[in-house]
DNA sequence: TTATGTGCAAAGCGTTTGCACTTTA
DNA sequence: TAAAGTGCAAACGCTTTGCACATAA
């Protein structure tokens, strides 16, 4: 049996008040400071785990950047990919025909079965190319 | 200018040695050790770093793994995704007309400009399939 | 011969863990 | 009050770095 405490139900209000992007344990680490909420890292570490084992958020890996990220699970009906842009970091859904289409071609031809949900596509968006 | 060192091209060696897969530093210490060269681990990490910039291999991090893996970088003319599958780690190549189309459409109707390099779909293999 | 690479050991840094204490149900 | 969570500090594991020595060009 989970227990609801004040630690874990604040570190799940900071990770939503990110919305759907992710949050960095560094992030997380300074937003609690700035809040003056007390929980140690040991408690954050460990509640980020069981958040994550209860399927509640998913970790992921940034290539180059240190430290996992966070973000929540979402409610998922339908397959869709990640995009995320490399130079500004912001997360954007992919949610078309042309991914079940992508899926259903592996799946059928090539036999293997894709794990949507962890699907990222990292490039650069629009915004970030016209800076340029 | 950049020297070319017995360890520099063992290292180089081994990575090839392991063809298209990735390879863990965990793994290439294990090679050294069984192949008895003297690469200490620091030689080892700052080679691996510069044959990254320079473009020759590529790093990436796979969930739920610590540490990094290596792979040689291939010459592309194309674009092409990897298939890993998350039951026995074996990574594919998925170079066919649909990923074009994909991508072909996330560049004009969603104006993201997607680096095909990077891209990892996750999931299970053919073979894992039908082991369970 | 001088810029670059190497080895060693120590330090860094994100993360995990042991243990005593606190809180939840 | 029993099971679960917390805080602290120490430990861990992967990676980086300072420094003296070795090697390539």
């Amino acid at each position: 049996m989970r227990y609801s405490t004040k630690q874990r139900q604040e570190i799940l209000d900071l990770i939503k008040g990110h919305g759907e992007s992710h949050v960095s344990v560094e992030t997380l680490l300074s937003d609690i400071s700035k809040k003056q909420l007390n929980i140690s890292r040991a408690t954050l570490y460990r509640t980020l785990d069981s958040l994550t084992e209860e399927g509640i958020i998913k970790r992921f890996f940034l290539d180059g950047k240190l430290g996992a990220c966070y973000q929540l699970c979402e409610e998922e009906d339908h397959n869709h990919f990640h995009l995320i842009c490399e130079s500004c970091g912001k997360m954007l859904h992919l949610d078309c025909d042309e991914v079940e289409t992508l899926m259903g071609h592996i799946e059928k031809e090539h036999n293997f079965k894709v794990n949507s949900d962890r699907v990222v596509l990292y490039g650069i968006c629009e915004e970030c190319q016209s800076k340029k």
